[in-house]
DNA sequence: ACAGTTGAATTGTTCAACACTTGACAGATT
DNA sequence: AATCTGTCAAGTGTTGAACAATTCAACTGT
């Protein structure tokens, strides 16, 4: 009997998985306010459970908790988009230069991703290609073979996706990303790491630069639809 | 008035405070398994308020949680020791390469440590000395001047604290370690940030296998007792 | 206009109950 | 004797209702 097969998952757990899905897919979008007692009706568990759902979400960053004063779904500012990619930076060069063997079944998960990210772009799925080119990147870091610095690069690219689904993807994206991770995997398997790791750097400074961009026009947007209708209360 | 003076803390966070301090101390030690209705009387609180402080603590990996099965202080084994050095490497390594224009305020601070490091050590205060050794670590990480990284590393190092105190630190920390922040403190100032690095590569590798051979024997040394106490009874 | 008050709404906390799981123990079975 | 099985107490998981504390907006009176 497979013992990992069965997997007890209390009700709060799931709850937090399901929340942290509406969060990440961005049915639940940055700065919507959460209450307890709707949110607990709604997906029929006690105020209790919904209360320590929560409080896990909140602990990883997704949720934001004002005390007396309710729970949102956090926002990211510029800053944290900054804070984000250096997070990136560190950890995904560190991987990179761990690579000295690299295990081939994980450069085939890695090749893997890369083609589903390429079939992806090819066929104009924005949304496909940034989860793929997530994995992608997120499959970088089990060169580290350190489950901490996984999970936390994990739970730091699960910030910078919330924040993703905000901004439109369709202006974003242009195919030129295509060549990159396709030499990032070639310069890996040639065990060019340095060379490699100088293209990861430059890759991510691109995509940081690129998505401020995206979200400072779209911060400016926002700011004059809310001035607009201010102005059309008065 | 200052807004930001007035901070309302809920009693769960309170409580988890005050249950991190316990473990962090010893007082609470790895393995020690923690039944709510007891803890919950024992600080004047209620059952659902001491859930939320002990998820707030498993979520740190202080505890661990074993879904109908209680509640436990987190014992490290020696891959966690291992994993949560490679973690110490990666982020201070990269906090040293990354001051190249470094923060007055913040030299001071690191001076500070140093001398209150080394004054503990002359006074073979070897608590004392291993809580500024740990400060001194902890204020280089700010050279890198990212909430998250921070926040992660010194979640990390709370977990290897708790694996420390277990340990009797009179054997280990010879004097021999005291002209090494030294000396990592001069070139820092010194500008001569990648020797530094090595330095502190060296400096952290030689911590690790200190601390496992330390901690090697202790096992042994419990396993023994576990097995004496066995026969004794049978 | 403006400071102060009131009150509804929401969160924070407590309490008591019940459902479910676990581990140990006793008795039955081989 | 060893193993299996059923029972039972203890502890966790979850619920629902209540009350306290706080916030925010509307109302009040000057």
């Amino acid at each position: 009997m497979e013992r990992s097969q069965i997997h007890r998952v209390s009700v709060a757990d799931q709850v937090a998985g399901i929340l942290r899905q509406k969060v990440l897919t961005g049915e639940l979008r940055p700065g919507t306010s959460l209450q307890e007692i709707p949110l607990a009706e709604s997906m029929g568990v006690s105020r209790n459970t919904m209360r320590e759902a929560m409080r896990i979400l909140s602990l990883e960053g997704l949720l934001k908790r004002n005390i007396h004063r309710g729970i949102a779904v956090a926002q990211l500012s510029l800053r944290d988009v900054h804070e984000i990619y250096h997070v990136r930076r560190v950890l995904e060069i560190s991987a990179i230069l761990a690579a000295k063997t690299p295990d081939p079944e994980l450069l085939r998960d890695i090749l893997d991703a890369l083609q589903q990210y390429e079939a992806a772009v090819q066929a104009r799925d924005w949304v496909s290609a940034v989860t793929h080119d997530l994995h992608f990147h997120g499959l970088l870091i089990r060169f580290l073979r350190n489950k901490r610095l996984e999970s936390f690069y994990q739970k730091t690219i699960a910030e910078l996706r919330m924040g993703m689904v905000l901004v439109d993807q369709r202006h974003d994206h242009p195919g030129i990303l295509i060549p990159v991770h396709r030499k990032l995997y070639e310069l890996l398997t040639a065990g060019k790491l340095k060379e490699c790791a100088d293209i990861l750097l430059q890759h991510l400074e691109d995509s940081e630069s690129r998505l401020a961009k995206v979200m400072d026009n779209h911060q400016l947007a926002q700011s004059a639809a809310v001035l607009a209708s201010k102005s059309k209360i008065s």
